[in-house]
DNA sequence: CTCGTTCTTCTACAGAGCGTAGAACAAACC
DNA sequence: GGTTTGTTCTACGCTCTGTAGAAGAACGAG
């Protein structure tokens, strides 16, 4: 699967948190109002991004598969092809099948979750046939 | 974490398979000789590698934290850090912490394993306490 | 101790990916 | 039709990675 950049990544978030489809200016003003992940000391607020940024980064993320765009319309609407718990776990299998001690890497795996997600994990193993 | 870049992944790979301390010429050696992950039509194994292409390679996985190196001996030995069962398993983690909604990311990934494992999933998380 | 060999470090470059955005072009509105 | 709004084209700089030569350091032979 197609990596995703940082601001790739933040754009994919909006589009996840708000499943619907918008606009680059949109995504923009919604992205810029962000925690931005920084946890710097000091202001984190995301800077002012131009327009022709915000399609750009759209363009290539509908190019590598994340989103669609609805062309008829005028100013395009953006959104997400797949949720992100489906990516989140689609990566996760990604990881895992690189590696050829598929077992060894699970049991590490939930070795170290928490305990309510080992629960969590029970629950929906038993309910799985 | 860092990530791996493709000669890098091949490198730990054989470091992870044959658990050992290696010199970058045994590596080298061992690198040649292998599938490659290539998988295309035609030859597909590994072109020839300087020696000082693997010591750089080295060089950065060790400021990366994936190899240690002994200095003592003369040619200089190398060896993975961590497993990569471990290394796998902290990618899976990795992964799934930057989605807030993991409980769903959770059972999309388990409604999506084989059902070998998902019973190796359920003995796993039985034996957990 | 000196010389050649072996090994390591330093430096460098090219290609890809990504953030960034101006310039130019298209559409829509008044 | 001209202004405003939106899109595409083009492009540049930065970082990462694969690549490796040149130069320096250590080590064994004699």
């Amino acid at each position: 699967m197609a990596t995703l950049g940082d601001l790739e990544r933040a754009v994919m978030n909006v589009l996840w948190e708000s499943d619907a489809e918008l606009s680059a200016n949109a995504l923009r003003d919604r992205l810029v109002e962000l925690p931005a992940d920084d946890s710097g000391p000091g202001g984190s607020d995301r800077r002012e991004i131009a327009t022709t940024t915000m399609l750009t980064v759209l363009s290539r993320l509908e190019s590598k598969g994340f989103v669609t765009r609805s062309r008829d319309r005028r100013p395009h609407l953006y959104r997400a092809v797949t949720s992100r718990a489906d990516h989140t776990a689609e990566l996760m299998h990604e990881v895992l099948g690189a590696s050829p001690d598929r077992e060894a890497a699970l049991a590490r795996f939930v070795g170290s979750v928490s305990p309510t997600e080992a629960e969590t994990l029970r629950k929906l193993l038993a309910s799985r046939g």
